[in-house]
RNA sequence: GGUGUCAUAGCUCAGUUGGUAGAGCAAAGGACUGAAAAUCCUUGUGUCCCUGGUUCGAUUCCCGGUGACACCA
């Protein structure tokens, strides 16, 4: 049976060169699983691979596409299972898969209801409800539209009732009832492996990685992106801290953006940016730690 | 060497008129169905520097140490 390899594991903690590795062993090529490195106007904050370790295996889903194509879990999981079918038809019998954006590789090993797209122009608008009117008003109407939804989700994050209320008004359905298959079948097996390190260790890796991003010119890499600062993609660690930096300089020293107040230094910038990685790779831990079917190896 | 001030959470500090303590930051745990590096929820971690004394009871008051800082020599 034809089977994927997932290589998964926190941000910093070493899964570039350890995909690499794998995917020479298996004659494989990396798929990337990597909700930011897929866009090609990013490099240095998304940390993706070197052009050596491009070179070295063939990389799919880095630099693909571009910020202003808003991509989706849903987009990946209809792009890379398209793919993964050619590759394993063209004779490959393992592939590897790597990165860290779980929901991504979710949508790949179980798949996602049937649930519609978003509707920029209806997301717009709800998201301007949310940021005047509060949670709370948009709330009420999901109640009214999906009790079954208000009763079950997570009714304190915005983006949450959003995203269900758009649906419902969308489609003249409670959002719940999209919510129905378990998982879907793949015709593959999939074999997940779980990159770790002592916590300590990671966070001395993460500290590390900044500031050599910086070294390698992030600051200017942002600075080219100033213009698109609002789409989804440029919502990123170590981007959007010196955008705040940059506001900074530029005289608007309200802190209405940021609960962490004005970001008055490069220095205040890169120690957030630490802070906010080792937050993202937490996150990431506690979204793997129920999976039992990852297996868990040190470095 | 002398005098003074200070010593409380990982850090910066507050506080207890004597009844074993709490803020900010850092941190930890969790959720997650097309924004997921996003978004959201929860949590206080302590020989109150050490020894002895007074006291029913000392982190708090007193003696003596130790350390840090300041000033004077």
């Amino acid at each position: 049976m034809k089977k994927l390899l997932i290589i998964l594991g926190p941000t910093g903690v070493g899964k570039t060169d350890y995909s690499i590795g794998t995917a020479l062993s298996y004659g494989s090529p990396v798929i990337s699983c990597d909700s930011r490195q897929i866009y090609r106007e990013m490099s240095i904050g998304t940390a993706v691979p070197s052009k050596g370790q491009l070179d070295a295996v063939k990389h799919y889903f880095i630099h693909s596409h571009s910020i202003q194509d808003t991509y989706t879990a849903g987009k990946y999981e209809t792009e890379a299972l398209d793919l993964i079918r050619k590759l394993f038809s063209k004779g490959h019998d393992t592939l590897v898969m790597a990165g860290g954006s779980g929901f991504y590789i979710d949508a790949v090993c179980n798949g996602l209801d049937d649930f519609p797209e978003a509707d920029p122009e209806l997301r717009a608008s709800l998201s301007q409800r949310l940021k005047e009117e509060g949670v709370e008003s948009l709330r009420l109407d999901l109640k009214r539209l999906d009790p079954e939804s208000y009763a079950s989700m997570d009714i304190a994050n915005g983006q949450r009732v959003v995203r269900a209320l758009e649906v419902c008004l969308m489609t003249g359905r409670p959002f719940s009832s999209f919510k129905t298959s378990p998982k879907k079948h793949r015709e593959f097996a999939i074999e997940k492996i779980g990159i770790s390190r002592p916590r300590e260790e990671l966070y001395e890796r993460i500290d590390r990685r900044v500031l050599q991003m910086v070294d390698d010119g992030l600051v200017e890499e942002v600075r080219s992106l100033l213009p698109y600062r609002e789409l989804p993609a440029l919502q990123t660690v170590g981007y959007k801290e010196i955008f705040a930096w940059f506001d900074w300089l530029d005289g608007k020293h309200d802190t209405e953006r940021s609960a962490d107040g004005p970001v008055t230094s490069l220095e205040r910038a890169v120690e957030l940016i630490k802070r906010n990685t080792r937050h993202y790779a937490k996150r990431q831990m506690s979204y793997w730690r129920r999976d039992r079917d990852i297996r868990w190896i040190g470095l």
